[in-house]
DNA sequence: TGGTTAATTGGCTAATTTACCAAATAACCA
DNA sequence: TGGTTATTTGGTAAATTAGCCAATTAACCA
């Protein structure tokens, strides 16, 4: 593979990998309905207030989400909402995966 | 989160956790076209085939290619076309991110 | 200013991932 | 059967990731 393509992989990889945290994928999710600060965001999770911050901020990286000070919070929203069709797709090879292991079963 | 949610989202993580490797988007494109035996994806990739065939076993694992035996060779089929979504809403991304980055060298 | 709440950062450890090599399996052909 | 090609598996070292705690920064209010 040439050093151009493995570029544009590694950068597809690179927003990819960033999704790729069930935390992060909650968030995404909560996010596309409106925007909330770390604050509501770690309560919904429950983990501490810092590993909410360090997810939030591998998604900002990535370019998934953006984060506005309003006050003393920071509201984060999405800022490219077609990750959530990543979802359809994924929940669709699980889907079909169940479906195998039932068949298995038989 | 309660456990069942939870778990849905590590079920929707493991499939695109699978996805979160340049060698491996860089298969799924491929196969794409058309399916490819691991000798194939090596030549074209460039690693050690058993680097190769483990991100094949990968992606197999989380229903993302099929495989099958034809004589000596192993031939790898995308088992969930869709995808191949994942990489026009990462490419937006990607671009979104290049935007403003180009914006703030103004 | 001092106290309080919101968020990020640094440090640390445990767990996971990756890539290569070497060895084992599987199928084919002479 | 023996040799060859295709693929997987096991082992290992290096790199990355995740989560928590403690400390720091930022904004607000009394």
């Amino acid at each position: 593979m040439d050093t151009k393509t493995a570029g544009k992989y590694e950068r597809r990889a690179a927003v990819i990998k960033a999704l790729a945290h069930p935390s992060r994928l909650y968030i995404v999710d909560r996010l596309a309905e409106h925007e909330h600060c770390v604050n509501e965001l770690t309560a919904l999770i429950g983990s501490d207030m810092s590993t909410i911050s360090k997810h939030l901020s591998v998604l900002k990286n990535a370019g998934v989400v953006q984060d506005e000070r309003r006050g003393a919070s920071i509201y984060y929203s999405l800022r490219i909402p077609c990750i959530l069709n990543f979802f359809k797709c994924a929940d669709a090879v699980i889907q079909a995966i169940q479906k195998e292991q039932s068949a298995l079963a038989e």
